[in-house]
DNA sequence: AGCTATGAATAACC
DNA sequence: GGTTATTCATAGCT
C-alpha cells in the first residue's frame, strides 16, 4: 500500500519529466497526449460493455498475479471467479487442485481431526480396509451403504461444523476407494495402491525439495 | 497481456524521456539513478527473507486486485492463499462466503449431468426429490443411502466404464448435496441463489425451515 | 483483438 | 514499515 502524499508527489514528478521530454521534441506529439485516465474509482462500472471488457482484462491480470505469487513465493493459491454472466474461471497453484486446497481450507480450523477419525465407528474403517484389500466384501457399493448408515445413525443433523467437515472427508475417501476399485476391476488390472487415502497429510508442511 | 515488441518500444521511449529530463537538470541526481530492478523472473525466490517480504507485499496486492475485480466488474471472487509457512489468508467477494462460493464451484460440473440425471433410475430421482422437499426424509444421508442401494441393485460389478464414471458423478453429486445442506444448516445461512445456476439445482433450491 | 499513455504495483533501499 | 525508481497492468482508442 502507498500513502497519498507519496503518490501525489510521484505523479507530479512524472508529469514534470513528461513536460521536459515534450519540450525537448517541441510539442510534436501533441495529438495523443490527452488520453487522460484518472484514478480508478472503486465502484461498479455502470456501462455494460465497458464492464465486460474490464472484467476480461482484469481477470487475466488477477490470474497472472495469482500465478506469480504462487511461483515466486512458493505459496499455495486457489482462486475462483464467477463473471457477472455466471461463467466460471479458476486457478489453483501447481500441485494442488481446487478441491484439495479448499479441503485444506476446511480442515485448517480443526487440527483435532485425527482424533475424530480414530473415534469414528469402526465398521466404516473396517469396511474400507476390507474393500481395499479385497478380502470379503468385493462390492464397493456396500461400503458406501455402510458409510451412509453410519452417518445416519450418528445423527448428522446435529453434527458440529468440524464433524461435518470430517464426514465430508470420510465420504470423499470412500468415494475414492470405490472409484479405484471399480476402475481396476473393469480394466482387469491388479489393485495397486496409488496413494491417496493414507492419512490426508497432503496439506501438512512438507520438507522442501529444491 | 502485452506483446514483447510493444513493451520494449515503450520502455525505450520512457528511458528516452528520463534521459532528456536528466540532461535538462544536468546530472544532478546521479546518486540514485542506479536502482536497476530488471524484469521479474518467474521462478521461486531463493532468498528466504526476500521471499517472505515479497509474499507479504504481493499478497496484499493480489487481494486488492481481487477486491477491485469483484467491485468494479460485479463478479464473485473467492481467493485462498496459504503462505509457505502454512498461514491462511482468504478473501471472498461481498455477499458470498468462501464456503458458499466454493459450494457453487462444486456445483458447476453438474451441468453435464443433467441428461444423466434424467436417464438414471427413477427411484433415486424420486428419493432425492422427496428428501429435498422434506416430505418424508429430510435427512440428506438417506439420499446417499438410496443412491448406494440403487447402484448395488444395478449390479455395479458389471457396469461399463462409462457407467462407472456416471456412478461416480452421481455419488459426487450426492456428496455435494449433503455437504451443502449440512453447511447451510450448521452455519445458519439462508440458501440464497444469486445467479443462473438455479435451473439445474435439482437438489437444493428451496429454502428450508427449521 | 492490438496499441500506447498513464496509473498502479512493487523491487530495491532506508 | 516508508520512499522512490522502475516495471507492470490496464483504460481509453481503434
Amino acid at each position: 500500500m502507498e500513502g497519498e502524499d507519496a503518490a501525489r508527489r510521484r505523479r507530479q514528478q512524472q508529469q514534470g519529466q513528461a513536460a521536459a521530454g515534450e519540450k525537448e521534441v517541441g510539442q510534436v506529439k501533441e495529438k495523443k497526449v490527452k488520453r487522460k485516465r484518472g484514478r480508478v474509482e472503486l465502484r461498479r462500472i455502470e456501462d455494460r460493455t465497458s464492464r465486460q471488457v474490464r472484467f476480461s482484462k482484469r481477470r487475466s491480470g488477477l490470474f497472472k498475479k495469482a500465478r506469480e505469487l504462487s511461483v515466486l513465493c512458493d505459496a499455495e493459491v486457489a482462486l475462483v471467479v464467477f463473471s457477472p454472466a455466471g461463467r466460471l474461471y479458476e486457478f489453483a497453484s501447481s500441485d494442488s487442485s481446487i478441491e484439495k486446497l479448499f479441503g485444506r481450507y476446511w480442515n485448517i480450523p480443526n487440527t483435532i481431526n485425527d482424533l475424530n477419525i480414530e473415534a469414528r465407528d469402526s465398521r466404516v474403517d473396517c469396511n474400507i480396509q476390507l474393500g481395499q484389500n479385497e478380502q470379503s466384501a468385493p462390492d464397493p457399493v456396500s461400503e458406501l451403504n455402510h458409510i451412509a448408515q453410519w452417518a445416519l445413525e450418528s445423527n448428522v443433523n446435529k453434527m458440529s461444523m468440524a464433524e461435518i467437515r470430517n464426514f465430508e472427508e470420510i465420504v470423499k475417501d470412500a468415494l475414492t476407494v470405490i472409484k479405484n476399485k471399480l476402475m481396476m476391476k473393469v480394466a482387469g488390472l491388479p489393485q495397486k495402491e496409488t496413494s491417496p487415502l493414507k492419512k490426508r497429510n497432503w496439506w501438512s508442511p512438507e520438507p522442501e525439495k529444491e
